[in-house]
DNA sequence: CTCTCGATGTTCT
DNA sequence: GAACATCGAGAGG
């Protein structure tokens, strides 16, 4: 019997991402909304890291949906991304700011701080939730998961897209993909 | 409010 | 050796 999820993340990243919104991030005490998410699509993609090809750090990214894909970025920051798609199309979805719904004192305790400015952005998630490298390659659908993504408990009123942020290295074509979608109302990152 | 800059480690050239 | 899907502190307006 296939997981709720399971027909969100089966679809390529651009689609997959605008549908993550409003899905939620269960671990340990934390519960939270995604309110901002981006999409990096095929290796075709110049801002997706499997552009380079199928390398030791990019093979989780053709492993189908529902793999974690956690990596080091700037050399201090982790990135929470969920793959999808379909097995042997490298295409995931960074999740890029969150809103915390359960364990604000966890997050407060972790973070310095609580509020909006606490979850707004791709390295904030992860030090929010507590996640590192070690999560990376794990399943969703893995027994010993210690993630869980639900249906959102409040439908997603509307969505916004916009260019993805942060990879103009990309060239104008793929830096400027619509393939960042939010929420308004939310505490996000790039609120345009 | 905006802008600049430094921190810090893995990956690929 | 350069680049990098970022963040927060500090300076200036």
């Amino acid at each position: 019997m296939a997981a709720p999820w399971q027909t969100v993340l089966e679809r390529p990243a651009p689609q997959a991402a605008r549908a993550l919104l409003g899905w939620e991030l269960w671990l340990g005490e934390v519960r939270a909304r995604i309110v901002e998410t981006e999409g990096y699509h095929t290796e075709a993609d110049l801002a997706c890291h499997a552009s380079k090809g199928c390398t030791p750090r990019t093979e989780t990214l053709y492993t189908g949906p529902g793999t974690l894909y956690v990596y080091l970025c700037y050399g201090m920051h982790w990135m929470l991304n969920l793959t999808c798609c379909e097995v042997g199309i490298p295409s995931a979805v960074l999740i890029r700011s969150i809103a915390v719904l359960e364990g604000d004192q966890v997050v407060r305790q972790r973070r310095g701080r609580s509020g909006p400015q606490a979850t707004n952005g791709p390295g904030k998630v992860c030090a929010a939730l507590g996640i590192t490298g070690a999560l990376n390659r794990q399943r969703l659908d893995a027994a010993d998961c210690p993630l869980a993504l639900l249906p959102p408990s409040r439908p997603v009123r509307r969505a916004q897209r916009g260019p993805r942020v942060g990879v103009a290295y990309a060239g104008s074509e793929w830096a400027g993909k619509p393939w960042r979608f939010w929420e308004p109302g939310w505490p996000v990152a790039s609120p345009r």
